[in-house]
DNA sequence: TAACTATACGCAAGGTGGGT
DNA sequence: ACCCACCTTGCGTATAGTTA
């Protein structure tokens, strides 16, 4: 864009001259913009300069307009409606906001999630669209600073100054398994129980690209003991993950509600983290936003959407499965 | 003569650039 | 970084010029 050309233009020009297209007279667009005539007829004298064109001329009492100043009259509406939309974005309406918002949400998150808030919108705000994806092409930090992220819901860690977060809930890890799997009715698993099959490794978090050399929070803990587990599949396709641990025996590591249906239906147990595995019972996540959005009135309405689709999501989950 | 536009001039606010 | 003189801009009032 031409910010130099634009710096040179007086924008406040083309509101007078838009009065002046309504009134063609130097006095009555006076008197709606609540100047001086004196001040108007300068207005007028420097939209000639700086468009470099007569605009109008006088006919007697009236003015005239010139072809060129037509021809802005025929943008010029447009144009100015568009400014002020734009500068009253903040009188948010759900029932008319039309948009997107892009949103950062690990899948086996989303796909609980975003039934629940796909339908409150549709109710709500049906001109609001809601862009979710689970991998990035940079940091979550860096796309929310960006602008292209509005929101992400990530592990809750320190994020820096620039990014605010709300806690939304917690998660607790689970191993999953094909529900004939031999350890699906084993009493007590033991971490060498679970050592002893192979492990798809789907991705749970928001991510870039992953690898076999990628190291979830499972592989570090492993590590500190001196142990290692034996990744037969590393995907951040959930479908995959889900239809090979029904057709095999290997276990993932998931966590201990979400998926409910899409458990019912690949027939998978979950199981418990052994005891002798040290883990963190509840890990919890947030929703991040960055602070240049925390008094943006759609972003306030989408983040208390959120959270309370959360609670909602929460509720549902904790009923027995 | 009334109604309108254009111009001259003054004031105030803000921007610019040089000096310290 | 701050000050200050000067310039620019945008407004006002007063008034001249134009036209029906």
């Amino acid at each position: 864009m031409n910010l130099q050309r634009l710096s040179r233009l007086d924008l406040n020009l083309l509101v007078a001259l838009q009065a002046l297209l309504e009134e063609r007279s130097v006095t009555r667009a006076a008197e709606r913009l609540f100047v001086t005539q004196p001040a108007m007829s300068r207005i007028l004298q420097r939209l000639r300069d700086q468009l470099g064109d007569p605009l109008f001329t006088r006919r007697g009492n009236t003015l005239v307009a010139t072809p060129r100043a037509e021809e802005l009259a025929r943008h010029l509406p447009q144009l100015l409606d568009g400014i002020l939309a734009m500068v009253a974005l903040d009188d948010f309406d759900p029932a008319t906001f039309e948009g997107e918002v892009a949103v950062a949400i690990p899948e086996f998150f989303a796909f609980e999630l975003a039934p629940h808030i796909t339908e409150r919108l549709s109710r709500t705000a049906p001109g609001l669209t809601l862009a979710i994806s689970s991998d990035t092409d940079s940091s979550v930090e860096e796309e929310l600073a960006s602008g292209v992220l509005d929101f992400a819901i990530d592990l809750d860690r320190e994020f820096g100054d620039e990014l605010v977060t709300q806690p939304l809930t917690q998660v607790t890890p689970a191993i999953w398994m094909r529900s004939e799997h031999p350890l699906a009715s084993k009493e007590e698993l033991k971490l060498a129980d679970l050592l002893a099959y192979p492990f798809v490794q789907y991705y749970l978090l928001i991510a870039k690209r992953v690898s076999a050399s990628t190291s979830a929070r499972f592989d570090r803990t492993l590590a500190e003991m001196g142990l290692k587990r034996r990744k037969a599949l590393v995907t951040n396709q959930l479908m995959t993950a889900m239809e090979t641990v029904q057709r095999s025996n290997a276990l993932m590591v998931a966590t201990q509600y979400g998926l409910s249906h899409e458990r019912e239906f690949f027939s998978i147990a979950q199981r418990p983290f052994p005891a002798d595995l040290p883990h963190q019972g509840n890990i919890p996540f947030v929703l991040v936003q960055h602070r240049r959005t925390s008094h943006s009135a759609v972003h306030s309405w989408l983040s208390a959407m959120i959270l309370q689709a959360v609670k909602e999501m929460d509720k549902e989950l904790a009923k027995p499965w």
